[in-house]
DNA sequence: GCCGATCCTGACCATTCAGTCATAGTGCCA
DNA sequence: TGGCACTATGACTGAATGGTCAGGATCGGC
């Protein structure tokens, strides 16, 4: 079951999700000007003119791909206070992001094409929705270097620092299966996640919580 | 001058290198299958047949410019031993390679963009150069590690940190400026570059050394 | 001033592209 | 049974695609 909903009822919405996975795939390997109706429609096993008739443009079809995958963005570090422990926050926000890298490398990837398109079709996110995100956990981030929870450094660049070396798993995944010889297997990306917790909170200056401790 | 080398002496070779640079934005944006010979022409104010007279098809010009990108990934790390400072070697690396995000944004696109199309075009380059390159650093790595030299780790995941988090500033340029607010100037890559060796480098159980030291 | 090599380009071609449209099948409720 | 909305699709179109080709310009060496 990789389809994407199934839910919605409507009789050809199963059509719709079918779609919409195929969509997903074909985006996130070859952009959005790289990828054809008819490749979409082929990897769903339809007409291109049936896929069409869903989405009335390949832009309209895209829009809502990288909607869904927007949608996927959330975790326990949104719901964080200045009362928390940084470093179990910060601990379980790196785990989230890797196992997202995991289960949901495609939605990584298609993330990763926009941005490097120039991100055309994120204006409204950023201004919006992810600005407020970002400016109220930067407040949180302070308030925790304020108080002595964690060592005093630039905030941005450590979200910045948790994403690039998170989603590395989903976006270099080819890069990393072709060096290491081997496709990472889960019990791979728990030592990947286990070394990026023990780095990036030891470097910021907090102990790394007994349950995300190695247990070399 | 943003032209690739003038040099080759040869009457067109200048073009040969205008078109190249052209080439090379194009297909940093929009990837291979996304950027059409017409457009490269364009950025380079020459005739479409101009540009295939250069480089015989559209794939032979692409592999000339991804050749060029790999061609610029050396460093200082290159030629380490295990006698060296891994604190010291490792800050110069990380050094280089946001500096190499700063200077050489479009080179580590291409690089992104041809591994998220699943890099069907770096089939020798990862099973024989890059394969060795990564042999010989890990085993120098494990070296540091079995005299003490540095905290006992996974190295592959290591490199791929300080690949991420490093090639991070030119892969996803467009979100940082937009999430900070401002592009990045000169000063903010070199706080952005000693936030990472202080994190990485003292998550690895390494003190920073005096010159990559922060003056807060 | 001639010649061959390099450089340059407009005209052209087969293919693929996103998208339209007219037509037809299907499910459902009255 | 009729009717209507939804679903489906083959045939088509105009534009763009990568690439060819034949002919012409420009150059250095003799």
């Amino acid at each position: 079951m990789t389809l994407s909903k199934m839910a919605d009822a409507g009789v050809g919405a199963k059509n719709k999700a079918r779609i919409m996975d195929a969509a997903e795939k074909a985006f996130a390997q070859n952009g959005f000007k790289g990828t054809s109706v008819q490749q979409i429609a082929d990897g769903a096993g339809l007409p291109k003119t049936n896929v069409l008739y869903y989405f009335k443009s390949k832009q309209d079809l895209y829009l809502a791909v990288l909607q869904q995958t927007l949608s996927l963005w959330n975790s326990r570090f949104d719901q964080a206070t200045a009362e928390d422990d940084p470093a179990e926050i910060l601990a379980s926000y790196i785990t989230e992001k890797v196992e997202m890298s995991r289960t949901h490398p495609v939605a990584s990837k298609i993330f990763a094409m926009e941005i490097l398109n120039g991100a055309p079709n994120l204006n409204r996110y950023f201004d919006d929705e992810h600005a407020k995100w970002m400016a109220s956990r930067i407040a949180i981030l302070k308030a925790w270097m304020d108080s002595g929870k964690m060592r005093r450094m630039d905030p941005y660049y450590l979200l910045f620092h948790i994403w690039s070396s998170t989603q590395h798993y989903a976006d270099f995944a080819v890069q990393v299966t072709r060096l290491r010889g081997a496709k990472m297997k889960k019990a791979d990306y728990q030592a990947a996640t286990q070394q990026l917790i023990e780095v990036i909170l030891t470097g910021c200056g907090l102990t790394v919580p007994e349950k995300y401790r190695s247990s070399i």
